[in-house]
DNA sequence: AATCATTTGTGCGTATGTATG
DNA sequence: ACATACATACGCACAAATGAT
């Protein structure tokens, strides 16, 4: 018999109960003594089982007198940030590439952005203007306000660690002047759109506009494709 | 002073050698006694930092003479599980509807399907034509082979997540037999369109077919928006 | 076939951090 | 300010598994 570990065991057990919601985000969990008469193991065993659960974001432990093992509060950015550490992993092995990356944020971003022109807020309207005025510095969070225009929490989440590797990855410094005037006009253009809710137009533009970067951000690939 | 538990401090900096790719996939890391030299630790700590690192997919161990921790080979299919296991606890906590994961699956879906219909290869075809011929228990395998001939690893790691939620949370059992001759017509229509060639019309029948399937869909949901 | 060396798995004791009286 | 109670963090010893000799 080739059972597997026993704190794989116990993790799989309180993942359960985590993950399905029995236990409610900021809920405590039973002291790693009381889960030791539980399951009838260790402490060693209990406290490897809680890592693993840590580090899935589902539980966060803290020590001292009132503390303990406590449900994580679900957030999207940390399973953007856990999907970006994966992706850096194939990245580095060579099984993906810029422009896979390039091509999937260009079929996620464009109906996105059409997506935004019909659902944006006015509130979302002034963090737009805001990122456009900011210029440079605020053109990804242009992108990201966009993303979150769009109303839905799937495709930020999917997005921003493509943003994340693009960041890493690309010189982003070595582009010239005359790339961020041109990006500078396109944001500009698609905050008009947004503005004027032209569903289709605002979809063209990013088409347009992300197609422009693609081409650039090729040729500032830290490992270009031989 | 509040600095984070050593366990985590010994993660971190193992988790730098392995997403960095300077371990290769399948390398050896040094045993548990060397490691605990290496940091001034004792096995516990640099145990239970192997676990947050097991826990990721990073690393995997195997225990006797030739054990040890080993980098984990970097695979798609267990990021696509890992990000299903993610969007899980969103559902359970109703921080996602079942309406944005469809959505999200016809962002990604649709224009894919256009790129699948220039890319594919010819056995991709015959597996196409295998699953329309095998009718309704391979009707997610035909998006899956789709999916795969659109020529983009991160198109069907994103999506996979999404089928596996809408498995889990429909009763597609319920479904009429008349849903399930429009989906075989669609996909047979499909099938022409990608062999065709035809990058626009595949791209316009995957949007009526996921459209469709929508509709139906919001009626199997398990627990329907109020 | 049996013994052994090496590795991870498990159990338990102690140290340290944290809030409270 | 200090003592104290209780939680997790850490360290060490032994058991079990696995492949080599």
């Amino acid at each position: 018999m080739a059972s597997r570990p026993a704190y794989q065991q116990v993790a799989e057990h309180l993942r359960g109960l985590v993950s399905s919601g029995e236990r409610a985000p900021g809920e405590r969990l039973a002291g790693e003594a009381e889960l030791c008469e539980r399951y009838g193991v260790s402490r060693s065993t209990v406290r490897e089982a809680i890592r693993l659960l840590e580090a899935q974001h589902l539980v966060v432990t803290i020590r001292g007198t009132t503390g303990g093992t406590f449900v994580a509060q679900p957030e999207t950015g940390r399973i953007s940030l856990d999907l970006g550490a994966s992706l850096d992993v194939l990245i580095a092995h060579d099984a993906l590439t810029v422009d896979q990356i390039l091509e999937a944020r260009r079929l996620l971003e464009v109906p996105a952005a059409g997506l935004a022109a019909e659902r944006r807020s006015d509130s979302q309207l002034d963090e737009l203007r805001q990122c456009v005025a900011d210029g440079r510095d605020a053109n990804e969070q242009f992108h990201k306000v966009l993303l979150a225009a769009s109303g839905n929490p799937l495709v930020e989440v999917m997005c921003e660690p493509l943003f994340g590797v693009l960041r890493a990855r690309l010189h982003r410094d070595e582009a010239s002047a005359d790339f961020w005037a041109a990006v500078d006009g396109d944001h500009r253009r698609l905050l008009e759109l947004v503005e004027a809710g032209d569903v289709v137009g605002t979809a063209a533009e990013m088409e347009r506009h992300l197609t422009s970067l693609a081409d650039v951000y090729r040729q500032l690939d830290r490992a270009p494709a031989k």
